[in-house]
This record gives C-alpha cells, structure tokens and sequence, in this order.
DNA sequence: CTAATCCCTATCAATATGGTATGATTTACT
DNA sequence: AGTAAATCATACCATATTGATAGGGATTAG
C-alpha cells in the first residue's frame, strides 16, 4: 500500500512547475532535477509520463523545457498520480470489475475497498495542483531555507 | 499504491473467522485455504503474521486450528492491515518523520500525504471485522451460490 | 501410535522499482 | 553554418518484493 517514488517525484515536479505557471516560464528537466535532488534521467522517464498524459508540454531544443498544458487550477492531484502510476485503484477489482477475479460478487472485502476507494478519490479529485503549490509557498515563507 | 495479495488474502482470512467467532468453532488452514481458493503454504505464512500480531490463536495438534483472539467487533481493519503489511502509511514520512528524507519541512507534497492518510486511516479504524462479515453474510444472502 | 495439525525455514520465478547510459533529434543563438 | 542545450527514445541493470512451493520438525487428539 505504498506509493512509489514515482507518484512522489512526478507530483512535486508538477507542484514545481505550477509555481512557475503564472510566470509563463518553462522549467528544463535539468532546473527539476536539481530543485528537488532527483537523478536526471529518471525524472525525464516520469516527465514523459505527464507528457503522455498531455499534463505538460514540451518546447524541444536549446532554451526549451517544459510548463504545464493546463492552468494548475484545472489538474487534480489524481489526474496526476494516475498518468504516473496507471491506475490510483488500492485493489484491481475496483475499477475493472470482475475480470481476473472470479468471485467479485462473494467477496467478503469488496464493500470495503469501494468505500476506501471512494474517500481516497475524493480527496485526490479535489485537490488541485494549485492547492499544493499555495500550500508549498505559505510554507516556505514560515520556514525558508 | 497497491494493496498486495498478503493484505487482501490475509483480511479475507480474518473474516471468514469471524464468521466462526461466536460459534466457537476453530478452523485449519486447510479449510480456510480451502474455502477461499488460496495455496496452502502461502496462507500459512500469512496466518503467522496474523499470530505474532496476537489477532488470531492456535490450538496445535490433530484437531487444532485457528480462531480469532479477540472478538471482531473489538479488532479494526487497520490492525489487520498492518500486521500482514507492516504498515498501512502510503508514504513512509507520515508515520517515521524525517528519518530518511532530508527535506521534509519543505516538501511540497507532506501537506497531501498527512490528509490523505488521515481519511485513509479513519476508514480502517472505524471499520471492524464484525462490520466486514455482517456485509459478507448479507451479500451471501442476497447472491447465494 | 498415528494421523492431523501447527510451526519454521529455505528456496525460487516473476515482476516492479529505481536508476544509469547512450545516442538521436530538434532548435535557439551566435 | 555551427554549436550547445535541450527533448526524445531505448536499452540495460541491480535490487527488492511478491507470491508461491517444498520439506521437515513439533505437538496433540483419538
């Protein structure tokens, strides 16, 4: 029930890039990976994700980078995790119904995972890109450095 | 951010012997890997996480078998859940604060993680073994077979 | 005594994770 | 035109986890 560092490092390279949105600028993979201390080519496998995803778009070649497709206002926390990790379901069953399991329909744990799912959803669903970045700023001026 | 088979299988477990509970029946791994369709060997390992979580208690011997240790109206889900996996945190810098990354007073993503489990962890203690197997027998009634 | 059962540990194949390396392509700038 | 900076696209790799199998020992009801 983890969240691999590929949720992790992809979302905060989007909180990144939302700080810069307003701004117009672009942030290269080169400016992510040393604002945040994620290796260089691992991170450009998670941009490419979110590009995949059209969260982002890219300008290609000397001064290019990359900057959000969207106002960050208009992407959720969970479009984002989806694009990086396939699917933010906790169990297959609850968003493929009943195709490698046989008893979906007599399971004892389904009620749960659905009401676990739901509240989990609601809260990616809700929660924007530019939430987190407010949140991030007010935080860095409480405690700079 | 999966739930792994461990935790699946080893809930299940739970709850089919909490449909044993008042009963006083025990019941082997054999029949509970019986019952849910699950390798022998593997469950074995999985009751013995449940054991040394003293959520379950063994009799040994011909005859012998489990039983809860505790009533399930009086034993959560997040208990379960975090004696098969160890811990039910979906990211590690919610529970061991700061031990192993650096910089979590200014991560951009902690506000999200600390709601997130927060809803996550409401659910799991709020829910019962007592409640899972009440929505098992209902639905078994409903759908037999 | 014996069969049924828990208990314990070693092993293993498959997959996912987290990351490195390399080279090609595109493009702004001089 | 040339060059440096950047995206793009793969291929590769070490390690850990997952999901299981196997085998044998310890305990106990009948």
């Amino acid at each position: 029930m983890k969240l691999s560092t590929k949720g992790r490092y992809g979302l905060k390279a989007m909180v990144d890039l939302a700080t810069e949105y307003d701004s117009d600028g672009k942030l290269s993979i080169a400016q992510l990976s040393e604002r945040q201390g994620i290796s260089y080519s691992y991170l450009e496998q998670l941009i490419a994700l979110l590009k995949k995803a059209h969260l982002v778009s890219a300008s290609r070649g000397a001064a290019g980078g990359y900057r959000l497709s969207r106002p960050p206002e208009q992407i959720t926390v969970g479009e984002v995790l989806k694009a990086l990790e396939g699917s933010t379901a906790l169990v297959e069953c609850v968003d493929t119904c009943g195709t490698d399991c046989d008893n979906v329909c007599s399971c004892a744990a389904r009620p749960l995972w659905l009401k676990l799912q739901q509240r989990i959803d609601s809260v990616l669903e809700s929660t924007t890109i530019r939430d987190m970045a407010n949140d991030y700023i007010t935080q860095k001026e409480r405690n700079p450095k």
